[in-house]
DNA sequence: GTTGACTCTCACGTTACGTCATACTTTATA
DNA sequence: TATAAAGTATGACGTAACGTGAGAGTCAAC
């Protein structure tokens, strides 16, 4: 789809297309020869993703975060949204209270406080972000930080610690969330002790299977970790 | 008060406060002779109507113009505000709707078109202004009082003759096919001599029910013709 | 009488686009 | 098939509604 016409389907204008690509929010998967924008559905989908968290507040800023952060799922997302929807319904609700007691007020049949007369606006610490926050942002991933280092200076113990969790979960699919937050943990492991770009790590995957003496020190932890990792690695790459 | 127990009051900022001080949408009835700003109660019923309008995407400028129109009334605005509210909560029951079924969609229950998966975004001509600027706008008094003027003999034959026909029809239902054309004459003869959009015919049928002046000339023609032409007209509109 | 919370007025910064201007590409029409 | 009309791209500047200090005056309290 070109942009006039993902205009016409969102609602949204060219400009704003234009201005999501400029700051690398949202960048069309393919263009054509010529230069033209073209969306594909799936950046249709991200694009409901992010007028859903733009109604609901958030800066472009951190609608960008959100989407990029490993740790996003939309499904989740969506549920999450409906929810702060949910919230932002009972706000409405709070003031058109407010605004009828304010008719009745101005009508002398009713005597209102200065407060009350502003129920409904405080909009200023909205709980949306925070959860989402907490949920995506940064904070996840330093508490996760945390935790492993707390391991003690023992890196093998934590390394172990790590496969233990990542054979526990290698029924799953390679891509599930449960499966990518470990295998994340297990890169953010190999980076506090030297620098491993995303290549490198699923060299290192590939690798894992490769190599015989890595498969066997690998499997120890579980029937078939070798693989599930190699796969969950290439994912996370992605 | 000073700013900053309005601040906390309202959930402003206080440099939102001097913002609209500087823009002139909320000067303090008061100032101390250092300078301080001070808020009658009177500032803060204004401030509130400023907060409703805003909440509901009025631009300042306009939200500026509305306060000062000469045929704003505080309690009508409340009326119409609460309409909004309403108004936009049904939006966002429809957001709500397309993001619970986006999530089955997700899950593969339901099958979504492209179009429905941006449903209740569809910000782009909101009504409130519309029927604001109708209500408050200087336009909508002037246009009508120039074309009333307008009015030559022959004119007013026409025009009698179409409300008396109307009158004899106001016992039946806005929509009933007689009605419907009846009014289409009038939609008719009204453009013969200016351009009538049919948003601003609404607007109009809206006027002939909210000023007195215009209720009382069309009852004239029979108790109850004012709103059952509103009512006929807004189901023209449509 | 001085500390700390509050206030003032500039004045520049920021976000999320709007609005041209200018030039190229694609589609429709004659 | 040429040519107009509609669509698109890239700057670049404009705007709205504040945010964010800087620097200075004011006020209540200990």
């Amino acid at each position: 789809m070109k942009v006039k016409e993902v205009s016409q389907l969102t609602g949204v204008s060219v400009r704003t297309l234009h201005h999501y690509d400029d700051i690398g929010l949202l960048t069309p998967d393919c263009t054509t020869e010529a230069g033209y924008r073209l969306y594909s559905d799936d950046n249709l989908a991200t694009l409901q993703q992010i007028l859903f968290f733009r109604e609901l507040g958030f800066s472009l800023k951190k609608i960008g975060e959100l989407l990029t952060s490993p740790a996003f799922s939309r499904q989740e997302a969506f549920e999450m949204q409906r929810n702060m929807l949910l919230e932002k319904r009972k706000q409405l609700d709070s003031m058109i209270n407010t605004i009828e007691k304010t008719i009745q007020h101005g009508k002398g049949e009713l005597v209102m406080t200065n407060e009350e007369k502003f129920k409904g606006f405080d909009f200023g610490e909205n709980p949306y972000e925070q959860e989402a926050r907490e949920r995506w942002g940064d904070k996840a991933v330093d508490e996760s930080n945390k935790k492993a280092a707390q391991f003690g200076p023992d890196l093998e113990k934590e390394m172990n610690r790590i496969y233990f969790n990542l054979a526990s979960l290698r029924h799953l699919s390679p891509n599930s969330d449960e499966a990518q937050v470990a295998i994340g943990q297990w890169f953010e492991f190999l980076n506090k002790m030297g620098n491993y770009s995303l290549e490198a790590f699923r060299g290192l995957g590939e690798m894992y299977v490769a190599d015989e003496r890595f498969t066997k020190n690998i499997d120890k932890f579980g029937e078939g970790l070798a693989v599930f990792m190699r796969d969950a690695m290439a994912v996370y790459v992605e």
